[in-house]
DNA sequence: ATAGCTGCAAATGCTTTGCAAGGCC
DNA sequence: GGCCTTGCAAAGCATTTGCAGCTAT
């Protein structure tokens, strides 16, 4: 038995307790779906299907509702590259991203290696939220 | 005089002859708006109000229409960091972001310093199109 | 019983499109 | 004249909101 794997009798609802979210049975169910030991990148509709696959009954307005108040409480990061459509990240350590457009896909790059240098000072009375590397790569 | 502040009359035309586009009034106007010697991050509604500031009589649909244009042709760069409006930035030169949060405005990081070091070989049969480093700020 | 959650449908906000009228070479 | 452009209004999409009914404690 893979021990990577998360029980999503016991770990979910761990998971959501510890971002302070109760767990309800909507809410399980579409974690269940995001946090399965692999990371990924989903919209709201990628979620809606796989919903849909597993014959979790649910709403479009419930998904959304869902996956904000994950993002909020920090168990998702939202992620913008194009106009109209988000996605929701479910890995929670430090990375970056290419994005495919012909595929309008998203693949992870480990902060690992990755270092940037050179930043200028910041703006009076702010503080880093986030650096965001995005590498927008085409088709050869 | 300031020889930096470019000539409508003639600049501008030869700016938009320069990237294929054609100099009709509408999109002479809008680009004079945009390109004044100052890089600036507008959004459509930005460029609603600087038209209509200037008296210049035009409508939502050309707004986009051109402003679209230009970003295809390559005079304007997209830019997009919140769910819903874009940013179209007027510096064409290689630089980064900083996302005002509070102020929901951008702020240019010149590329002359930064240095991004440590990326991983790219995904097979692609090359990079553009390479986005937003750092978003938040309040103290 | 009560507080919070769910899901439908309607509303919102940004953007795009269809199309008729207008402008320009 | 003919082709491209403009601008109005309508349509399109992703997302949010209002609200009535439901669920779990």
């Amino acid at each position: 038995m893979n021990t990577k794997t998360p029980n999503i009798e016991t770990d979910i609802p761990r998971l959501l307790a510890k971002h302070g979210i109760r767990p309800t049975k909507i809410r399980r169910a579409i974690a269940g779906l995001l946090f399965d030991g692999v990371d990924k990148h989903v919209s709201v509709d990628d979620v809606i299907d796989l919903a849909r696959d597993q014959n979790i009954k649910t709403s479009v307005a419930s998904v959304y509702n869902t996956l904000n108040q994950f993002a909020s409480a920090g168990l998702l990061h939202r992620v913008m590259v194009e106009q109209g459509r988000a996605f929701f990240d479910t890995n929670l350590s430090e990375h970056h991203h290419f994005y495919l457009e012909d595929e309008e896909r998203l693949e992870d790059i480990p902060a690992d290696n990755i270092n940037i240098t050179g930043l200028p000072e910041l703006p009076k009375g702010r503080r880093i939220k986030s650096v965001n590397v995005t590498i927008r790569l085409k088709d050869n």
